[in-house]
DNA sequence: ACGTTTTTGTGATTTTAATCACATTTAAAA
DNA sequence: TTTTAAATGTGATTAAAATCACAAAAACGT
């Protein structure tokens, strides 16, 4: 693949920071500005730009409208896209009910989950039984699902997801998922992520008395 | 730092993994292995140990328990560590409720909110008013929170936290907060990881168009 | 109009991370 | 025992990502 995973994270947040500078009335940045803003360097925001073809102004900057309008056409937010959550426990509730989405073209239009206690039909957002997946993700369209399932669920969920012919997944059960080449898996390893600030608090802890003790 | 984040992420990977291979009765494992079960080859697996003076037997592989009781303490496994939500709102509320931390050593002992009518100090996890903050992490020595508060509050709630000597923070808001060199920040930003897997599906159907029509 | 300053754009360089590949060791088989 | 096959451990190599540094362009002041 041309870019990497990384690159496209970094559009994401340029995009968001020029949003909010676009809100507060502004019309052009400098790469400097909107490193700061994001946590890179100059010289990183310069490159991702120009190696996507983006160019700004000698001394002038870059037009804030401009830049938007690439971002997003790259991160194909020139059409809203329309997602499922399967699994509708805390983690899945909490994200049918989040509204911050929609601004920012995602829509998540429905809910899975096996089970039947969790269906309900007449919510802003409506919750299916696990077995109308594959009607309604061929009916509507759909390619992109959040898996929040349990662990020990979340590959056979996963395959359910696939033989729908869901393409993009967002799995956030710590477990790596077997899919066919074609599509596209992000997982997102809470626990793992908790683990990684208990482990940096702990190892600073460390450094420092030692520091203090020398 | 002598180790970077991506390390210790695989660190907890293989644990997790491990973990799974010893409840399922096994005491020793191969490199190769491993590997496989987190996405990574065997020479990055023999590597990261090497590097932090683990050794298995050659042609016996590693014993399973030393692995696990030599990531423990890497990890800061050896003790219960505990955690403060802050901010209740949908994600807050579901990390409060998620139980399968408890068994990884990491006990999440309250949440906190600037809305009183988030206040209920009966349940199984009590949630306290904002301002009780401070004075319930000095008084049981809290290092680390989970913020997950509305982008437009999560500067200030930060900074509430770094007050109270909150030492490691994991960040749910989409911005990039601003902390003392000695706060340790790990951001989760769940819009941009799905942005990231929308992003890809697009790029996969393009490359795919174009095969069909060459 | 002209020089000065500032900012972009990018080739060259450095740094960092991953992979290779093989000598070394050792468990198991013959 | 002796041989064979299979893993580890790690220096060397490669690949990837970030940074540097500076020429070129253009806005601004005078």
């Amino acid at each position: 693949m041309l870019v990497n995973k990384k690159i496209i994270s970094r559009f994401s947040q340029y995009r968001e920071v020029l949003l909010k500078f676009q809100e507060m009335g502004l019309s052009k940045i400098f790469s400097n500005v909107l490193g700061d803003a994001v946590g890179v360097t100059s010289a990183q925001v310069r490159k991702d730009f120009s190696l996507h073809g983006i160019s700004g102004n000698k001394r002038g900057g870059y037009q804030i409208e401009d830049l938007l309008h690439e971002l997003r056409s790259i991160l194909g937010k020139d059409k809203v896209h329309h997602v499922v959550v399967v699994g509708i426990g805390n983690l899945g509730r909490a994200l049918i009910q989040y509204t911050g989405f929609d601004k920012e073209g995602i829509q998540i239009v429905a809910g899975f989950d096996i089970d039947p206690a969790k269906v309900n039909k007449r919510n802003r957002i409506p919750v299916y039984h696990l077995d109308e997946l594959n009607k309604y993700v061929c009916e509507n369209q759909i390619q992109i699902g959040v898996l929040a399932v349990p662990d020990a669920a979340a590959q056979s969920v996963c395959n359910i997801m696939v033989d729908s012919d869901i393409k993009g997944i967002l799995n956030f059960a710590q477990i790596r998922l077997i899919a066919p080449e074609d599509v596209v898996i992000n997982s997102v390893f809470l626990q793992m992520e908790l683990e990684n600030v208990i482990y940096f608090v702990n190892a600073m802890e460390n450094k420092c008395t030692r520091c203090r003790s020398s």
